[in-house]
RNA sequence: GCCCCCAUCGUCCAGUGGCCUAGGACACCGGCCUUUCACGCCGGCGACACGGGUUCGAAUCCCGUUGGGGGUACCA
């Protein structure tokens, strides 16, 4: 095992971003819109996007976490070129396995003395603030730097493990971030942090950025979360270079939080946060995607709406907003919307069957009759529909026996002073009608001259209890073409039952 | 406590010293279209947190205040 594998050394002008979650819990949106950004900012560039997974938390990780992270990217359509699952020069890609790696680093760190031993517990550290005066709650202070030989044989001999620190410059940390430009840490302001726990393991304070060094990524897009934590990277780094381990500092770029109701950060707990929420609800993921990268970033000053392809012409991690963002349903429904209407007839169709499955209007196996029959239905209801979820509403009526359509009480309401004349006089015209020429184009002009121009009733009230009769709804579909497409008997055989039922309630 | 980040309509995004009487989108309110509901179209409401500077000129630069948020672990 080498620290400095095959140095497969990139073109130093190569874009390498990395995503690299640790698998706990459901994919949830921020995480998701931090690996878009990061996809969109490589493919933009023409670089690369590795995939990486911090699964160093035996306690928290899972492997149902981790496919369902595999499952959201590939649903969103977020590829990468390195990681899990494809493999890369740099691997392996899941921390887990780079057990060897980090250990190798550490000794080199050790031998360069930039990581040292530190026996004090935080108590110790406590009490020494309070014995100087100073403020109990500042950091640790330094106290085990220069132990001699003697003292560390004390501690040794008392029991202690050590844990091992990074040794902060004395200096301020400055970093130029891709988001917010400059940020200035002051000299003093971070205390040596542990890297190596009292029992050996590495902690993320070390294997993150050594990782990052070893997969030579060139531009950090991570939250906002982590941005306090950057200059302890970067004295991380300086020391990894100074061992030969890394090539450089990358940039890093902090993206905004995403934030939920009120001023909290949107957290695992509330509903909209959960990426596969939003799939289940009929979210497309050119919808999602869309969205998504509107929490933090504008595609133009005045448009909204746009595909992946658009967003990588023009995406760069530096024209992100530093706000903190909300999330807005309704917005991220009326895009979706808009996406929805933009799919092709057939394409949308094709995408509504599983939905339709799902809210029981078509069953496990769907015959090529019924197919056909989504298809000639999709027209009806682009422009209709939000969400894909809505589809076995708007159009449970066409796949349902007529025995068994329910009239809704919503739809018995208001149909007018004579509902049992209309369906009545709807049905003659309907038998007048032949068989082959059942379509909307015919049924329209002959039903709105019989019922009214020659009955003279409002077509509001009209076609009221037509649409009752035919969807069992008084918000449907278009009518003629809903009757055209359930067909002359079943129409009829419709019309007939709310007549029978109306004239009997009477 | 200390450190760091953020601050334009209710919300998201645009604006990087003059093109801003601040633009677009969602939401909301009117209207048109119309067989319902939508779509579409037209119109309306609505913001530069506050105070000082710098400048001929500031939403844009600087300082301060206030208000949010994060960090300050042998979590990630």
């Amino acid at each position: 095992m080498t620290t400095t594998p095959a140095q497969t050394s990139a073109p130093t002008d190569e874009v390498r971003v990395r995503f690299c979650p640790s698998p706990t819990g459901t994919p949830h949106v921020g995480m998701v819109r931090t690996a878009l950004f990061n996809w969109a900012h490589a493919r933009h560039h023409g670089g690369k996007l590795v995939f990486r997974i911090e699964d160093t938390d035996a306690a928290r990780d899972s492997e149902e976490s981790y496919h369902q992270l595999l499952d959201a990217m590939r649903w969103l359509g977020i590829d990468w070129d390195e990681g899990v699952e494809v493999g890369g020069p740099h691997g392996p890609y899941r921390q887990s396995e780079r057990a060897d790696i980090y250990q190798e680093v550490i000794a080199k760190l050790k031998d360069a003395g930039h990581i040292y031993e530190s026996y004090s517990t935080a108590e110790e550290i406590v009490e020494r603030h309070r014995a100087a005066g100073r403020d109990p709650q500042l950091g640790y202070d330094g106290y085990d730097r220069d132990l001699t030989e003697e003292q560390k044989a004390a501690f040794l001999a008392e029991g202690r493990h050590p844990t091992w620190r990074l040794r902060m410059p004395d200096t301020d940390l400055t970093f130029t971030d891709l988001v917010r430009g400059e940020i200035t840490f002051k000299a003093g302001t971070i205390p040596d942090f542990v890297v190596v726990r009292a029992n050996g393991q590495p902690l993320y304070t070390l294997v993150n950025p050594v990782d990052d060094a070893l997969m030579r990524i060139t531009h950090v897009l991570r939250g906002e979360d982590i941005l306090s934590s950057t200059p302890r990277q970067i004295a991380l780094y300086r020391a990894l270079i100074e061992i030969g381990v890394a090539e450089r500092v990358p940039e890093f770029g902090h993206l905004p939080y995403v934030m939920g109701e009120g001023n909290k950060k949107l957290s695992k707990r509330d509903p909209e946060s959960n990426l596969f929420l939003y799939r289940e609800q009929g979210f497309l993921p050119e919808g999602m995607v869309n969205y998504l990268a509107l929490l933090g970033w504008g595609y133009s000053a005045d448009e909204d709406i746009f595909s992946r392809e658009q967003m990588v012409e023009r995406f760069d991690a530096s024209d992100v907003n530093p706000n903190p963002a909300r999330v807005d349903i309704k917005k991220a429904t009326a895009i979706n919307a808009d996406h929805i209407r933009r799919l092709t007839e057939a394409d949308l169709a094709e995408r509504l069957v599983p939905y339709l499955q799902q809210g029981g209007v078509l069953g496990e196996t769907v015959t090529e009759e019924q197919r056909t029959l989504v298809v000639a239905a999709t027209p009806l209801v682009q422009t209709r529909m939000n969400l894909l979820g809505e589809a076995p509403d708007l159009l449970g009526f066409l796949f349902t026996a007529d025995a068994d359509l329910e009239v809704q009480p919503d739809a018995l309401k208001k149909l007018g002073d004579d509902p049992v004349g209309v369906l009545e006089r709807a049905i003659q015209e309907i038998d007048a009608v032949p068989e082959e020429d059942f379509t909307a184009a015919a049924l329209e002009p002959a039903l709105r001259a019989a019922i009214v121009e020659d009955m003279g009733i409002k077509p509001r009230l009209a076609f009221g209890p037509l649409r009752s009769a035919i969807s069992g709804r008084r918000i449907s579909p278009p009518l003629f073409e809903s009757m055209e497409l359930l067909g002359k008997s079943s129409s009829r055989a419709r019309l007939s039952a709310l007549r029978d039922r109306l004239a009997a309630e009477a």
